[in-house]
RNA sequence: GGUCCUGUGGCCGAGUGGCUAGGCAGAGCUCUGCAAAAGCUCCUACAGCGGUUCGAAUCCGCUCGGGACCUCCA
């Protein structure tokens, strides 16, 4: 099997995965800036990265996940009115910074966990790490790499770049940047217009504040990812990850900034998602095209013609590679909803199937059948390890679901495979549908509930169609598909149901 | 203006120079008391113009269109 290639952003190019410990992997992801609500567009990364690390998990690794919140307030626009998102939105709310932090951070928590997304190992706060960013400030003070003024604290792009390569992640080129960066008012401050905030001396009025060997003030943006990933990866780690927004200017001040503190490159394997699109925009609040995840589970948004179901939005993701744009539209995404609940549904009939007693020979009478089911098994991992084509992955599985369909009802044998590769193919399924990419059935929790009210109800329907009494079975169907219940006869005289 | 990405069938989206991606929608058939589901079959595209090649959606050039970043941003 071929090993795992990752495409990184620091080279361009696809490269083997070779952890810096072997089976050990460091992994950190930028969180959410817990000043409002997330949307849809947040839900991109964390989809993506949970897959990632669960699938580095499945090959073996012990990894480390580090996901920061971002709940110290960064600038608005920096170096215009200085600004603190979180205090300013805090003063809108009459609520305290930490309640209002507090309040996003569990909205936030609640829709990781709609999307079935595992907590990473670690999830460190920005404001529980002031002490670490100070430090890391002073150390590039003392390396000569910074300098105070008025109480804040500037990195010197151009002394950097006089000795690294500033711009290598993001393709910039200094003296481009240099003239090219948008007149800001209060850029005085700074030596140079490229240099950014290690350190901001608050104003009066601004709430959130910490003592710092400058003056009170608070952090600048991109200190606390170097710090809290320093502290919990060490000076040099695996993968870094994140959205393509965040290339520049945020992970090229990263690793200027770690890399005068750690005198190393911090990260090995540079990851970054594409944007999720809207009409071909990126949905972002300077558009004014935001659908916020809460919106779009209850369908409350104009844009929306109904409410989606977080693992419908999953799939939708996961339907494309991460590296690519991906293009938000009510059709796209009830195209998804069917193409999961189809898939589920095969799934799940297939799951039920039983070898043993259901005459499956231990050769498989269908030789052509049997190699083109183990084919498609081992093309799974195949497409995962090239930079995690979970695209890929889902169509293979997808090619599969006409067998499954009619295993189930018992159009193709289950002679036709042998028992050990349906056991096989069941429990493949369930690898990398349910543990790898973490789908799972729309209707699974609430099916449970309901299951013992619908056996009943399936067992009045069969008599009374037994008795050819057509009205009461269509009246059971009929009532029960205008509760949004779906009656379903099967081949062999069954039935089933499924939830719309 | 600079840097980079991108343009695939009605829609969404994979595609490593040669072989059917897949999903959704649509059409036909089978199964069926009816319906739904399911199975089978069909719909075979690669922005345009050149070039390289035995052969290009895939490589190169140009043109046109779309987008991201350069400012907070997933």
């Amino acid at each position: 099997m071929q090993s795992l290639q990752i495409y990184n952003s620091l080279t361009r190019q696809k490269e083997a995965f070779v952890p810096l410990v072997p089976g050990h992997v460091g992994m950190y992801v930028c969180g959410p800036t817990v000043s409002g609500e997330s949307h849809l567009g947040h839900a991109r990364p964390y989809v993506t990265f949970d897959v990632i690390y669960r699938y580095l998990q499945h090959l073996g690794f012990k990894v480390r996940y580090v996901r920061n919140i971002t709940d110290a307030g960064h600038f608005e626009e920096e170096g215009r009115a200085a600004t603190d998102k979180i205090a300013e939105k805090a003063q809108l709310e009459k609520l305290e910074p930490m309640e209002l932090v507090q309040k996003y951070t569990n909205l936030f928590h609640w829709a990781m966990e709609q999307f079935n997304t595992l907590p990473p190992s670690i999830e460190p706060t920005a404001t529980g790490h002031i002490v670490e960013q100070i430090g890391m400030i002073e150390e590039i003070i003392k390396a000569g790499y910074a300098y105070e003024v008025n109480g804040s604290v500037y990195f010197d792009v151009k002394k950097y770049a006089s000795t690294h390569e500033y711009g290598k992640l993001s393709g910039r080129v200094i003296d481009e940047l240099l003239t090219t960066t948008r007149e800001l008012e209060g850029q005085e401050e700074k030596r140079d217009r490229a240099d950014f905030a290690l350190w901001k001396a608050a104003a009066p009025e601004h709430i959130m504040r910490w003592k710092s060997p400058w003056g009170v003030g608070y952090p600048g943006w991109h200190i606390e990812c170097s710090a809290m990933a320093t502290k919990y990866l060490g000076a040099q780690f695996d993968i870094h990850g994140g959205g393509m927004d965040l290339l520049f200017p945020h992970h090229e001040s990263e690793i200027a900034q770690s890399t005068i503190c750690n005198h190393q490159a911090p990260v090995r394997y540079w990851v970054h998602n594409n944007m999720i699109t809207i009409n071909g925009r990126k949905m972002g609040k300077s558009y004014n095209n935001v659908i916020k995840l809460t919106e779009l589970f209850s369908g409350q948004h104009p844009i929306l013609a109904k409410a989606f179901h977080p693992m419908t939005i999953r799939f939708f993701i996961l339907q494309t590679h991460y590296s690519s744009t991906l293009d938000f539209s009510n059709e796209a995404l009830l195209a998804a909803e069917k193409g999961l609940k189809r898939l589920m549904d095969a799934v799940e009939g297939f799951y039920k199937v039983n070898p043993d007693t259901a005459g499956a020979s231990a050769a498989g009478s269908n030789a052509e059948l049997e190699a083109k089911v183990k084919g498609l098994i081992d093309e799974l991992p195949v497409f995962m390890n090239d930079d995690f084509s979970t695209a890929r992955v889902l169509a293979t599985i997808f090619e599969l679901v006409p067998l499954l369909n009619s295993i189930k009802d018992g159009i193709t044998t289950t002679g036709a495979l042998s028992a050990s590769t349906i056991t096989n193919l069941q429990s493949t399924l369930r690898l990398w549908l349910e543990t790898i990419l973490g789908l799972k059935s729309v209707q699974a929790a609430d099916q449970e509930k309901l299951q013992g009210v619908m056996e009943l109800l399936i067992d009045i329907r069969k008599e009374a169609k037994g008795k050819r009494d057509f009205m009461t079975s269509d009246k059971i169907r009929d009532r029960l598909a205008t509760l949004g219940i779906q009656l379903k006869d099967e081949k062999g005289g069954g039935m089933s149901w499924t939830l719309d």
